[in-house]
DNA sequence: TTGCCAACCGGAGGCTACCTCCGTATTGTT
DNA sequence: AACAATACGGAGGTAGCCTCCGGTTGGCAA
């Protein structure tokens, strides 16, 4: 999961490796899926498979470490958003920077959801920032009444999601379907 | 596909073999999800796994088989709706349908967005008829003035598997995100 | 510098699944 | 009853998963 034990820091070696495994992994990822072969990624960081385990335990726990950076980003761009566009514009502009990116992702989406959705131990401080994000957009589109009150974060996340599953193979269409969503999330008149 | 070759009817060894493939593939997908192991559906249904591929050369073969059945039950559903429930409701309790039925289906969602979205020769037919049940139960809706002019029958599709994997984690939430679709889906006031 | 040991590495090995190929068995027709 | 045509089954080669442990390396103390 992260870099250094909480301990004492990690060795030179073991810290290198795990670098390039993180790397490897993410090119993997995006080139084959989730379902990447992990032999594959331990062979291209030349490193043996052992020590693909050793740092990363699970498939799982490896998906993790490679989305925890990414997820940072996206947060980031949620703030940025909040400073620099109008309250809707910067909630459309947000699920679609999500739809984006996860359908950039292929089969990961489906990793995606795991931060979202699920109450996994290891992913629930992800989920923390990534809500504190969708918060920050979402209540100045709400304060600025074009976002219905009973709209929550994490509405807005799985809709965000739920726009790049459903357009994955389609995305000139993705446009039309947020306008859906979105007239959605305005408060009824 | 089919249980006939299109020419002469199969043998009956042939026919028993392929029936009995169905059932266990459909038994397995359901308890083990879509990467559910092939050669023990061939296992169960007591066949060799050269018997599996001569009937179903893909993986993706075997799911169409399996799936072509309940696409049809889902556009029975449809027709149904739209003789037996007012016109927003319809399309409502539809949609809430699909997703239900996906996410009884765990990770065959994907399969369901395959039959959906792609165009995929062999899914051709498939699509026809659940769109055309999709048309009719979202025209009587426009025709009600309860939904939008501008919406088409593959977009109602999109959003409710969209619905369904969105709250794939959080059933409870289901009618909450429905509500805010259906908002998004009536006409612009 | 040298020596030591905890930390780390690597890949062989046992397992399961995928898919192909072809000798054998079954069906139904003449 | 005999013979094609059709279908069966599983051995076998490949690949990925994960574990385990003998060997190697890095960093610290003397």
């Amino acid at each position: 999961m992260s870099t250094t034990t909480g301990q004492r820091p990690m060795r030179a070696d073991a810290r290198r490796n795990y670098e390039r495994l993180l790397a490897e992994a993410k090119a993997s990822f995006l080139e084959h899926g989730a379902d990447a072969s992990l032999e594959e990624i331990a062979r291209r960081a030349g490193v043996g498979i052992g020590t693909l385990y050793r740092h990363f335990p699970t498939r799982l726990a490896l998906q993790e470490a490679v989305y925890r950076v990414e997820m940072d980003e996206l947060a980031a761009k949620a703030y940025e958003l909040a400073e620099t566009a109008p309250p809707e514009e910067g909630l459309t502009a947000w699920i679609l920077t999500i739809s984006q990116y996860s359908r950039k992702k292929r089969g990961l989406t489906q990793t995606l959801k795991a931060v979202i959705d699920l109450q996994s131990e290891t992913f629930v401080r992800c989920h923390e920032d990534i809500e504190q994000a969708a918060e920050t957009v979402l209540t100045r589109a709400q304060e600025a009444g074009t976002a219905r009150p009973d709209l929550r974060p994490c509405d807005v996340l799985r809709l965000a999601h739920a726009l790049s599953v459903a357009s994955e193979r389609a995305p000139e269409d993705t446009e039309l379907l947020l306008s859906f969503m979105m007239d959605g999330l305005r408060p009824r008149s």
